[in-house]
DNA sequence: ACCCGTATCAAACATGTGTTTCATACGCGC
DNA sequence: GCGCGTATGAAACACATGTTTGATACGGGT
C-alpha cells in the first residue's frame, strides 16, 4: 500500500520517492528501511538491491531530490533588468523554492538537515546548487553595493540575504512557537519576499564599496 | 579517563557535561549512552541510576546547558540608550552567545539541532530562551520602527535581524566550503555584528510603520 | 521447451544500543 | 560494630535495525 509513491513507476523510483520523505521527516538515523520500503511498496531487500546500502541510497536521493528542486524550482534572472529587480526575483525565487509545499517539498528539509549534520554528499550539494546560487546572488549584490563579487561587502551582504531567506526555514519550529497561525501560503511568501527585498536593498545602499577587496 | 569533565565534580555533574559535549557533536540519535558515561569516567548504568534513560538526560542537559549559556552570555542592554545603540548591543552580544567558541561552545549547536529535530524539550528553549531574547529585541525593533512591538512590521524587522544573525551557525558548514580559511574570531565576531547592525539599521528606517497592526 | 539474467520475496542473521539486574563498596548515624 | 541508604560496577537482557541469504517468479531470446 505505498501512499503517495506512483504505484505505476518502477521500484527503484519509488524506493527514491519514498525515501525522500522519510529521510526529510525523521533525518538519516532516525529513518529504517523498513518504514522506506514500506512506504515505497517494496520488499527490504530492495533497497540494498538497487543502491547497496542505505548510506547510497541516501546520498542518490539526495542528489535525485536536489536535480528535481532546481528543475521545478529554477532561479531565473534577467540579466538586463536593474539590479534592484534582480534582487526582488531572486529573493522571491528563492523563498519559493525553499518554502514551497509542493511537490517534492522534502527537498528543503533535507538540505537543512545536511547542514548541520553533514554527510559525506555534502560537498555535492555545495557544488551543485549552493555554489551556482551564491555566485549568481554575489554577482547583483556586487552591482548594488559597486564592488567586486569577491569583495568583503558583497560576501556580507549576500550573506544578510539569504540569512532573512532561510531564517524562516531553519527556526520555522520557533517561528511557529511565537506565532502560531502562522503558515507559508504563497501570498505570505510573496509578502516576507518583497520585505526581505526592501529591507536589503535599503541595507545593501547603507553599505557602500567602504572595506573592499579586489 | 574523562576527558574535559573535572574529575573532582560529582557523577551526575560530569554526566550533564559529558552528554552536552556528545549531544551536541553527534546528536539525540547518533550519541550513545556508552560513549558519554566513558567521557564522564561513569558506568553506564549511572544514566539510568541519576536521569532514568536517555531522553530524560537529554532534557536535563539542555536545559542545564541554556541556564549557563544565559548566565555565561547576557543580552544585557541599556535600557535608556538610543535605540540604535541597544541595536547594534543586542546583535553583538547575541552573536557572540551563539558563535563564541569557550565553554560550553556546544548550547548553539544543541538549539540549532532542537530546531531541525524537535524534541519534547523544545517547548521549554522557547519560553526560557527564545521568547525572552525575542521580546527584547522586538522591544528595540518597535522604537526603531515606530511600531508596536506586534506589529507586523517589528515582527518581521526582528526576523531580518535575527536571520542574519543565525545564519552564521546554521549554514557554518556550507560557509566554510565557499570561504574556506574563515573563523569565528572575536575580532571577526564584533566586525559581522557592525555589519549586521549598520545593514538592519538602514532597513530597519526603510521598512517604516507601512503595515502596522496595533 | 529451455535457459538465464532480472527482480521480488520471506526469513534469518549480526550487531549496536538502551535498559535492567544483581552484587559490591562506601559513608554515616546509632 | 552494625545496619542502611547511596553510589558504583560488570554482566546480561531485550529489541530494533541494517544487511544478507537462498528460493521463487517473471520474461524474452534461441
Amino acid at each position: 500500500m505505498p501512499a503517495l509513491p506512483g504505484d505505476q513507476s518502477g521500484t527503484r523510483e519509488r524506493l527514491l520517492d519514498a525515501a525522500g520523505q522519510v529521510f526529510a521527516d525523521r533525518g538519516f538515523a532516525n529513518a529504517t528501511v523498513r518504514e522506506i520500503c514500506a512506504l515505497a511498496g517494496a520488499n527490504i531487500a530492495a533497497v540494498n538491491y538497487y543502491f547497496g546500502d542505505k548510506q547510497a541510497l541516501y546520498s542518490q536521493v539526495l542528489q535525485h531530490t536536489l536535480e528535481l528542486a532546481r528543475t521545478q524550482y529554477p532561479i531565473n534572472i534577467n540579466p538586463t533588468a536593474p539590479a534592484a529587480e534582480r534582487l526582488r526575483d531572486f529573493i522571491r525565487a528563492f523563498l519559493r523554492r525553499i518554502l514551497d509545499q509542493g511537490r517534492p517539498a522534502w527537498h528543503g528539509r533535507l538540505m537543512v538537515r545536511e547542514m548541520v549534520e553533514p554527510t559525506a554528499a555534502l560537498d555535492m550539494m555545495i557544488e551543485t546548487t549552493v555554489r551556482p546560487t551564491w555566485q549568481l546572488l554575489l554577482g547583483i549584490i556586487a552591482e548594488l553595493t559597486a564592488t567586486a563579487p569577491t569583495s568583503e561587502s558583497a560576501k556580507l551582504g549576500a550573506m544578510s540575504v539569504i540569512g532573512q531567506c532561510v531564517m524562516h526555514k531553519h527556526c520555522q519550529p520557533a517561528i511557529s512557537k511565537l506565532y502560531p497561525s502562522e503558515k507559508h501560503h504563497p501570498e505570505t511568501v510573496r509578502m516576507l519576499a518583497d520585505h526581505i527585498t526592501a529591507f536589503s536593498l535599503a541595507g545593501l545602499k547603507a553599505i557602500g564599496p567602504s572595506p573592499a577587496n579586489s
